[in-house]
DNA sequence: CGATTTTGACCGGCGC
DNA sequence: GCGCCGGTCAAAATCG
């Protein structure tokens, strides 16, 4: 599989991170509805694999800091392409599939099929836009590619 | 032959 | 306390 990729269309994408604990603290600002966040790249003209790699592992890095792990780091994209799951390197074993209210489509649950790895990957096709795919990974790899 | 996928059911958490 | 939604596991079947 290979991703192939290269070269997505990412013209359109939504960039999430979640920050496990991030000094919720006792207000969490209504608006925000938890430490969630969309971030949008200015420049996302041409966005690769690799760079969502990249940000992956360095939010993992922070995320992580100080904890081994394994744990908590979560970071989901919306891209416009057809694929809805790309080889990033890994090998995923699909545990599940269930439908979701909000979409009429079914959201497949992959986890890393390396032992150790728990990694976890959650996949959902956009059903009103069928060329939206929402790819959520879950942790961090216990090793490389 | 082994690993992986598939569907359904079960469980847990959150909301009201 | 009950109901709803989402997530995970499990057994069987399939593919390579």
């Amino acid at each position: 599989m290979a991703i192939s990729t290269h070269q997505l269309d990412f013209e359109d994408f939504l960039l999430l991170r979640h920050y496990p604990e991030t000094a919720s603290s006792t207000s969490l600002s209504p608006l925000n509805g938890g430490s969630w966040g969309w971030e949008v790249p200015g420049n996302s003209a041409c966005l690769d694999y690799s760079y969502m790699l990249q940000i992956t592992n360095e939010g993992c890095a922070k995320t992580m800091e100080g904890e081994e792990g394994v744990g908590k780091f979560k970071i989901a994209f919306r891209t416009k392409s057809g694929i809805e799951v790309m080889d990033d390197g890994y090998k995923w074993r699909k545990y599940g599939k269930k439908k979701i209210k909000d979409n009429p489509n079914p959201r497949h649950y992959f986890r890393c099929a390396r032992q150790g790895c728990k990694v976890k990957k959650r996949v959902e096709r956009d059903g009103e836009d069928g060329h939206f795919v929402i790819t959520t990974y879950e942790g961090k790899h216990n090793h490389q590619t």
